[in-house]
DNA sequence: ACTAAATAGTTGCTTAGCTAACTAATTTCA
DNA sequence: TGAAATTAGTTAGCTAAGCAACTATTTAGT
């Protein structure tokens, strides 16, 4: 039986949390993917990052980074400079519009997570991280 | 830090299992994605199968099992017959160049599962398919 | 100083997931 | 029986992952 395969039950778990989390944030009239919130997030959290640092933080390659990034530029929630040091590198940074959207979905994103991991212990929590780490780390070998 | 949430680490590792799988597969020379692998088990081990029910057992939609079919279709692993009872559907059945590859791949699946699960204990095995299947569940509601 | 190598980012191609809209066949039921 | 609803499958459009090839800039090495 193939739906009993962890590797199966992994990647189904992927798609349904972040099926959950769209719908969530579709129902709050948010016009962002949750991918995009990620990398958002990290240039929220990481003033003048370039786009080679975000895709190691969110363990992206660059062509996904540098997509994304021109949507959330496109979507005037970032701004792109390039840097003025290497100007092969860019700069990015929030917009004010980015960091109202950050506000408004601190709340939202909480609640996604607090629904997925609800009636979990933190021994359930911390169990899961551990099997994780050990089976990526299993395919590094 | 993003990257200690758990969604953030399910998704990720479900992505490492399927670069890693798609690798050694492309190391052995083999022209199907792993995805597409799991479409032709399920038509192997369900003659005449159709569309909607693969997509039931890999929990896919109708689209998306659509175009693998005819992606394996394509390659002559399988066959697509419209049904006689029931001219909506199709009847899948693999052809004897999907057993043959099947059997060829039988054994390099298990490599690939043993690989991401090596140094997992029986315990930590059905522990993350405990967890995964509450958060799935949690997500249900 | 000048060439070669490394780095940052982009573009193009393919696969897959998701949604929505569509066709065609089959069922339902009044 | 005949219209309406359901079902199976396809097509199209979008996002994202992965890979390869590319440009442009910077760094290293001789």
């Amino acid at each position: 039986m193939i739906n009993t395969n962890t590797y199966f039950q992994i990647e189904l778990t992927a798609r349904r949390i972040r099926q959950y989390g769209q719908n969530v944030l579709k129902s709050h009239g948010i016009d962002l993917t949750i991918e995009q919130w990620l990398v958002l997030n990290v240039i929220n959290e990481n003033e003048l990052i370039n786009q080679i640092r975000v895709g190691e933080l969110l363990v992206k390659d660059k062509p996904t980074i540098s997509r994304m990034v021109n949507q959330l530029e496109q979507k005037k929630y970032i701004i792109k400079t390039p840097s003025s040091n290497d100007s092969r590198k860019v700069e990015l940074s929030i917009s004010k519009k980015g960091k109202k959207m950050i506000d408004e979905l601190y709340p939202i994103i909480e609640k996604i997570r607090f629904t997925g991991l609800n009636k979990l212990s933190e021994n359930e929590k911390e169990s899961i991280k551990t099997i994780l780490e050990k089976i990526q780390k299993n395919l590094d070998d």
